[in-house]
DNA sequence: CCAAAAGTGTTCAGGCTACACCCATGT
DNA sequence: ACATGGGTGTAGCCTGAACACTTTTGG
């Protein structure tokens, strides 16, 4: 590393891809944009990164002024360089993504600036800058940590059936699973707790709730256990 | 996205953990500071972004002018942005790892600045900034990726024979696998093209050398294929 | 002929897949 | 009583793990 003290310096911004779960079907989080460029077009929330902050506080920074989203879970996605990204000039962004419960955070899009909306992950409106890209990635990566690791539990309440995680595994890896063996494998973790409660939905049998054991899940880690599927 | 047309620059650098596989020990390529901070200490070869170069040319730029590579695999692994990492001032830096053939390469290290030597990549000497984390995670990085996608014969010369490919999996991995086993499972996947020649090196059998085949790898990963040890 | 690494098959256990019916409830 | 989703077990198959000897060569 040849360090001088004087070198060029680069705009840098976060992106946020805001993932949160509708009704069976996986949403992101759009902006519209107030100013020029791209005025008028939908674009992930984001911003500059300050000068004493990390970038994960300026995403989560981010995503409380343009969404009012706060203590979401928040991973590093990937970071974006092409040299025209932006039309004005050089600027390189640090893209994470995030995963949301929106039953609790449903009603709090838009309080800065202009408008906030969920829109289908799988069939955005046309994006602005690069995102198209950067979405496309974060789904991917999404579908990949969903698998090997248990961060589904973020997108649902704290407090959720097996049926809504069945469905949210279907949605996101877009395949369809056998209930019994769904059931036997997740079951067999041993990472969800039995909840004395049930859930009412309709004329029907109640299901049972469950939640997710982070304690346990970090002690099976440390024993060698490897999550799947 | 509210941009303006001020708004604070950072400076930005890449850092490249290069692995390298010598006599079945995995090794990474640290470059020797001539300047402070640091000065005298070990460093993962990185430099600046330039205005007009994207962050793979940089590393690329930089890993060729610090240590003569090119052509080398290269895959972006993480931004890094904590706020004092850099004792000067507020630095963030995208770091890439990359995986590249000893046996071509090793002759060449040192053409810029200081020194470049190989290091054992599980016990490196103390480091510059905070390349000891850079480097643990691109080391936690690379076994996922070699699990998971053919990705070792970048480490490998050309035509290999499947005992140094069995040695690798193992010194990377840190366990030892079955000889039988493991070569059913390889030539299973259909991506090794046995070659004519065969491998003389001391009194004993010779061994059959192979090559990867990328072509019949891209067919397959259309056709759903999933890659796994 | 000896030493050294290359090469090769089978058995067994555990996990994954496929598959159909009864249960509890609301109307 | 009926409609609706919740909940459960088994059998066949396939994959992964364990394991030892023969082959080819150089010295």
């Amino acid at each position: 590393m040849s360090y001088t003290y004087e070198y060029p310096r680069v705009a840098l911004t976060v992106d946020g891809v805001v993932f949160g779960l509708d009704g069976g079907e996986l949403k992101v989080l759009l902006i519209e944009r107030g100013i020029a460029p791209f005025k008028g077009q939908w674009a992930l929330p984001g911003g500059f990164v300050h000068e004493n902050e990390t970038l994960e506080a300026a995403v989560a920074r981010e995503l409380e002024e343009e969404a009012g989203l706060h203590g979401v879970f928040l991973e590093q996605l990937y970071t974006f360089g092409a040299v025209r990204r932006d039309p004005r000039e050089r600027i390189v962004s640090v893209a994470y993504y995030a995963l949301v419960n929106l039953a609790d955070h449903t009603t709090r899009a838009a309080t800065d600036a202009a408008d906030a909306r969920w829109f289908p992950a799988a069939r955005p409106p046309g994006l602005a800058f690069d995102h198209a890209e950067i979405l496309t990635m974060a789904l991917q990566r999404l579908r990949g940590k969903l698998r090997y690791e248990p961060v589904g539990f973020e997108l649902l309440p704290e407090k959720f059936t097996l049926t809504q995680l069945q469905q949210l595994y279907e949605s996101v890896l877009g395949v369809p699973l056998d209930k019994r063996n769904f059931r036997k494998k997740v079951l067999g973790f041993d990472l969800l707790i039995p909840l004395e409660e049930t859930f009412r939905d309709g004329p029907h049998r109640p299901a049972q709730l469950f939640r997710f054991d982070p304690a346990r899940y970090e002690q099976l880690k440390q024993e060698g256990f490897h999550f799947e599927l």
